[in-house]
DNA sequence: CTAAGGACCTGTCGGC
DNA sequence: TGCCGACAGGTCCTTA
């Protein structure tokens, strides 16, 4: 479900309902997602005062006050996060509840349990951090970055910058939408854009994500902040789910083929 | 080293 | 109505 614009709006929904907060219990209904979920964790956080929520590329990391030990979210295809009255009914598939000392919960409800849960610990830094690459709204993103990244890589470019180890937080829609916006055929080897493309690229990266989340993020089917309201970026999708439909600029049919076992979405006349 | 494919899960939708 | 296959917003790991 999730790709960074839905994250961040994740967090910034999320950070002011629950900071200076008291986690009273950690209850984990299913032993684990796309990993195990630590058996420490209960015992690592309980009584920790939440800071506040910071963001690394797809991961919510929840900060304790005295306390360098962190909490990692990772939302996966399905998950979500949602503040609710502790008294409300659980819901199938609501996996972790963080209780609060408000009497309301955090509750992480992930269908299809590709997400994670995971303790990050100066003792244990998390090794998924370890290899992200650049956060696409840094600086640090850069077109020299990226040309350094594809220089001789045969990969489509599509593949590269959904590869977080180049960039994070750039999942199937956006990255669908970044090279329909820079005029780029996601199946163009990586290695073979010009200086001007990977400049185009890196500002629609940028400019789309930033949008998005502006707009809340995207809700294709079933994304709901924490509380509780969809995204509106749908409406500004270009490409993404508009198979046969005709392209905004030119009229031509959106085109949709998958590359990497995922689906992609172009206009053929305006990304040659 | 790079690139491609499988794996992990459940839910939903379209076609027959 | 029911069954079956295809597909879904992610990404690590194995294999070639």
């Amino acid at each position: 479900m999730p790709e960074l614009p839905e994250v961040e709006t994740t967090r910034r929904a999320l950070q002011p309902m629950v900071s200076g907060k008291t986690i009273d219990r950690i209850t984990t209904r299913c032993p684990k997602l796309r990993w195990p979920i630590p058996a420490m964790l209960s015992d690592q956080l309980t009584r920790g005062q939440i800071n506040g929520i910071k963001r690394r590329g797809k991961y919510l990391l929840f900060t304790l006050k005295d306390r360098p030990d962190r909490l990692l979210v990772h939302l996966g295809m399905s998950g979500s996060l949602r503040v609710t009255d502790s008294h409300a009914d659980l819901r199938k598939h609501d996996h972790v509840i963080l209780s609060l000392n408000d009497q309301r919960d955090i509750r992480l409800h992930d269908p299809r349990r590709f997400g994670a849960v995971l303790l990050d610990t100066p003792d244990s830094p998390h090794p998924l951090l370890q290899k992200l690459g650049a956060e696409p709204l840094d600086d640090e993103f850069s077109a020299e970055l990226l040309k350094s990244h594809c220089k001789n890589r045969r990969m489509a470019i599509k593949t590269a910058i959904m590869n977080a180890q180049i960039v994070v937080g750039v999942g199937n829609i956006y990255a669908c939408e970044a090279l329909f916006a820079a005029g780029i055929d996601p199946q163009k080897p990586a290695g073979k854009l010009s200086d001007d493309e990977y400049a185009q690229l890196v500002s629609a990266i940028k400019r789309i994500l930033k949008q998005a989340i502006e707009q809340g993020g995207t809700t294709l089917r079933d994304f709901l902040n924490p509380s509780g309201n969809p995204g509106y970026f749908k409406q500004t999708l270009n490409v993404y789910d508009r198979a046969d439909l005709p392209c905004r600029t030119c009229g031509t049919l959106i085109r949709k083929r998958v590359l990497n076992q995922r689906s992609t979405y172009y206009c053929p006349h305006c990304q040659s």
